[in-house]
DNA sequence: GCGATTGTACTCGGATACAAGTTGTCCGAGTAAGTGTGG
DNA sequence: CCACACTTACTCGGACAACTTGTATCCGAGTACAATCGC
């Protein structure tokens, strides 16, 4: 069970962008901040485009900004954007092909396995949903004063 | 982000084998009871012996059979053998590359997106370990009260 | 001099290769029972 | 009749392929700016 390389690199970046309200950064500078590879982060970006976390715009002067405020955009939005919003753990349903499984059941809600799992994740979720990037923002600012000027500088420097 | 699928298997061999306390029971029998590739769910087991889940006898009238009582083995002790102790969200800490990153630094810490992902993480398992197969079963008990016995019998009658 | 137009450079976007992990399979090592043989 | 040794059949165990998924990359569509040409 591991989780997609891009959720980290797209939280991170989410975080940046709140730093710089109203400006668009291209996927070029926010990768290079990293130093990650552009394209593969520019596709993570695509993403959280199409799940309306970000709004993106092209030509140049082009780029991201975050499409909601800081606080409307959860932890568990990013993931689901990213790595998708499947259960980790899928039922397969393995009763069913058992000596009494019943085709026509839903394992899913009856078969106890699975419910614990399931509660387990759920929580996991609920508990994502909770956070925002607000949440994390307002963290770093508490945490690491000189962080927020930090970054806004190095972006504003780099856009020479 | 999904989780083997193995760990379905695991977990409903593992209640099955606590319905035939101190029987041995091949992997041929315990995938046939569900239909499943025989070589593969025998991978599976073979991981669970390695956890100490289960204990195996080779040769005729071997197989396995759970190796503590069910209420020593918790759901996370089968998903951690089965699906490894990895964490799911690994940060790889791509704060070192950024402007002013520090090498020597642990940002599995010290991050702070790293750390909400972690204690959501953290909690799931927490949640895992507080449930035990004996907890499963009892379950089992109450809800289908025939489980217990058709199962029996079924690995009794396929015996022959 | 001013405005429309064309060209250009820069961005996102999706289609396309590459790598890795999961899923599935196979054959060999080891073991316990059953069988035959000699005492 | 009993004990021993051998054969045999059956099991786990790890090594070996096939395939799905995640990772990484490239080139085209679209856009805003800037320079140029015409009036």
């Amino acid at each position: 069970m591991k989780m997609n390389e891009g959720v980290e690199w797209a939280l991170h970046s989410c975080v940046n962008l709140s730093f710089i309200p109203g400006e668009t950064v291209t996927a070029k500078r926010l990768a290079a901040f990293y130093n990650l590879p552009t394209a593969y982060l520019n596709k993570q970006l695509q993403a959280l485009n199409r799940a309306g976390i970000l709004s993106s715009t092209s030509g140049p002067k082009g780029g991201f900004q975050l499409a909601r405020r800081p606080d409307q955009i959860s932890l568990l939005d990013i993931v689901v954007a990213i790595d998708g919003a499947e259960d980790a753990f899928r039922c397969a349903g393995i009763l069913k092909d058992g000596p009494s499984g019943d085709p026509k059941a839903d394992y899913r809600k009856t078969c106890l396995i699975s419910q614990a799992m399931r509660t387990a994740e759920l929580n996991y979720r609920r508990e994502l949903a909770g956070q925002t990037i607000a949440d994390i923002v307002h963290q770093v600012q508490t945490t690491f004063p000189d962080t927020p000027d930090n970054t806004r500088n190095w972006f504003a420097n780099l856009k020479s």
